[in-house]
DNA sequence: TTGACAGGTAACCCTTTGGTTACCTATACT
DNA sequence: AGTATAGGTAACCAAAGGGTTACCTGTCAA
């Protein structure tokens, strides 16, 4: 799963999860399209072969061309074993957090950092 | 947005916020117990220093003391306006990646690669 | 069969990152 | 007042990241 977590650390491939998300099943020279101007083919190259690693992205090939489909499992995944968590208790948690904030400057004694 | 997940695509971050998760309001000196045999008091303080920075822990000082509290916001608005997406059309995506796998050997003209 | 096209490999470069050590500051305790 | 304690700063380092350029390979179409 961390591999999928820094696969998602990186704007440009959120970007291309995007674009795939929108139309599944585009080939590199596809996707590279939006960023001829910013980057490198190869650079695309890269980042896909990362979202390859990581599992969010599943290949295809037909005959010279290389198809990318978009594999919602992981993401699913991270849904799943880590957000849903933080989901779950978030108003307990900001309650938490309200109070502490509220506490903290009585008397002079405690001060807050913003 | 962007600093949330590059701050969540580090292991050890992710861990604390899971031990801020099951109990919030912890010193440096708390959170850094777990890792002192593996990493340096310093180190445990620039994680949390990120962590800050994208606004997943909010600080309460009280006299020396740093307390540490968990923010539930960016984890949310990450669910939200990201994943959310994604899992509403999970089956979708799943569909046509298996139709995409499947339609991708036949009479050897094409092939797949796992 | 040859050339254009889709994609891949490799070496390299600079910046960021995660960590270190050494030293400093501020609050609390006695 | 003096010392232990909680935390902060700064300089430094090796490795990972994101990008580049140059060149190679495999497939399609004339």
């Amino acid at each position: 799963m961390n591999d999928v977590f820094k696969a998602l650390a990186d704007e440009t491939r959120r970007e291309i999860l995007d674009t795939l998300y929108a139309k599944s099943g585009q080939t590199l020279g596809e996707l590279y399209a939006p960023y001829a101007k910013s980057m490198s083919r190869q650079a695309v190259m890269k980042h896909l072969g990362i979202l390859e690693a990581a599992n969010l992205v599943a290949i295809v090939w037909s005959g010279r061309e290389k198809r990318h489909y978009l594999n919602p499992i992981p993401i699913h995944a991270i849904q799943d074993r880590w957000i849903k968590k933080f989901e779950r208790q978030r108003m307990d948690a900001l309650a938490a957090l309200k109070t502490a904030l509220e506490g903290s400057e009585p008397k002079g004694k405690k001060h807050v950092q913003s």
